[in-house]
DNA sequence: CATCTGTCTATACGATTGTCTTTTATTGGT
DNA sequence: ACCAATAAAAGACAATCGTATAGACAGATG
């Protein structure tokens, strides 16, 4: 049990069920109540517009107990942007891995990514839609999923442009730029009618592939100032 | 419902002050109501959390009669949002005007987004940042403005490259990802606490070279597939 | 002047919200 | 078996919401 995520407190299950101690043991679980919440939500339902009631209703418990296992809706809106940060980049991981380092790893991790959207993936909804929204805390979480992607783009992009022998303008602006397209084009194919969405994942595709040109071309004109480290 | 598409529905004030016929005259306008709602906004006030009586209350008058002027707290929101992309067609067009052709065009119709982001623009905020939430109305008015501001880019896009004898590989696809990419970012930076604000701005500048160089070495790589009219 | 028409106010209803206080149920420890 | 501790429930509170209804005011029209 102690070898829970080293990661930062994300979805961090306090204690509630690792040590019972005396008295009653909980019925519902923080699991329970996040599960409630996504079956809640919907393709036109954010999390913003959650309410404490509504979620506890759908839980199956008072309102009250609510408390017991979050401080408010905000915390539990940011223990659902953690775990759709972590599914979603475990989504690309995978994608990632299978196309293996062959030229069409944009096309099969933006299939992979759109695939998951079409699946109707709330978690992946969540994190695409509510990033501009919420309070304070809300869109920092959200932030730093994002910034934990770019991340991990960067690193593929590096090890992609070594093994092609393709330079790199600032590899981490890439990955940025990458990350914010692809995220604001897939937020508009949240609400599309399923027709198009090829076309906007044909788009996608172009978007990305400019990009990688781009960063290759300025790359090649300006060696000096390139970050290939 | 889309018998008002055809144009120049922007912030159409059908007819309380144009044609005062019998009556008591308005004390009231639409355009009052809407600069009470732009009051009541802020850095960390979205359009979705706006009611009715908050507004009527802001505005000075009964919660009733704001039913007099829109139907539901929607269609105000598909005003402020029409006005939105208004205002920054013409921000960018002075911006646009005031650079000419000169190669620093993007540099300066960056400085004038982010200029404007700076000084509070609540108008702007709102294109930003509610693109992805609302009712479906809502988000058909914000993907609008973009549409808009999208062909404006397109078209000023193809004739940079005319002139200076680049070429384009997909324009409109350009245009899109340019806009996205800046609007996504833009949206970032509305809750930036000043400082690091000069440091997005030259990410900004540097993403959109980054998709320009590649819109040109694509075009200059399958100059068959280019698209120039 | 009387009348009609459209704008705004006043009041109220039912629903829902977040949170507080109190009570009940259930479990482990002694 | 009893006790203490904790989880959940029950009920109530004020606040706010959108909206329905009815009445008061102002100006054009006869």
């Amino acid at each position: 049990m102690t070898e829970r995520t080293r990661e930062p407190s994300i979805s961090d299950t306090p204690s509630p069920a690792d040590e019972p101690g005396p008295g009653r043991r909980p019925v519902i679980t923080r699991a329970d109540i996040i599960a409630a919440a996504l079956n809640l939500l919907g393709p036109t339902r954010s999390v913003s517009t959650l309410s404490l009631r509504e979620v506890a209703r759908e839980a199956g418990i008072a309102p009250n107990s609510f408390y017991r296992h979050f401080r408010d809706v905000d915390e539990l809106a940011v223990a659902l942007i953690d775990l759709a940060g972590q599914s979603l980049r475990q989504i690309i991981g995978v994608a990632r891995q299978r196309a293996g380092s062959e030229p069409g790893v944009v096309q099969g991790c933006t299939d992979a990514f759109m695939e998951q959207l079409r699946a109707d993936d709330r978690l992946l909804h969540i994190l695409l839609r509510e990033s501009t929204v919420g309070s304070a805390a809300f869109k920092r979480a959200a932030e730093q999923q994002m910034n934990f992607f770019e991340e991990e783009l960067c690193i593929d992009l590096i090890r992609l442009a070594a093994e092609k022998n393709s330079g790199l303008y600032d590899p981490a602006l890439t990955a940025k730029a990458i990350t914010r397209l692809v995220f604001a084009m897939g937020a508009t194919a949240l609400d599309m009618p399923e027709e198009g969405r090829a076309e906007l994942n044909r788009q996608i595709v172009g978007m990305v592939r400019m990009i990688i040109a781009g960063t290759q071309a300025l790359a090649a004109k300006t060696p000096a100032e390139a970050h290939p480290s």
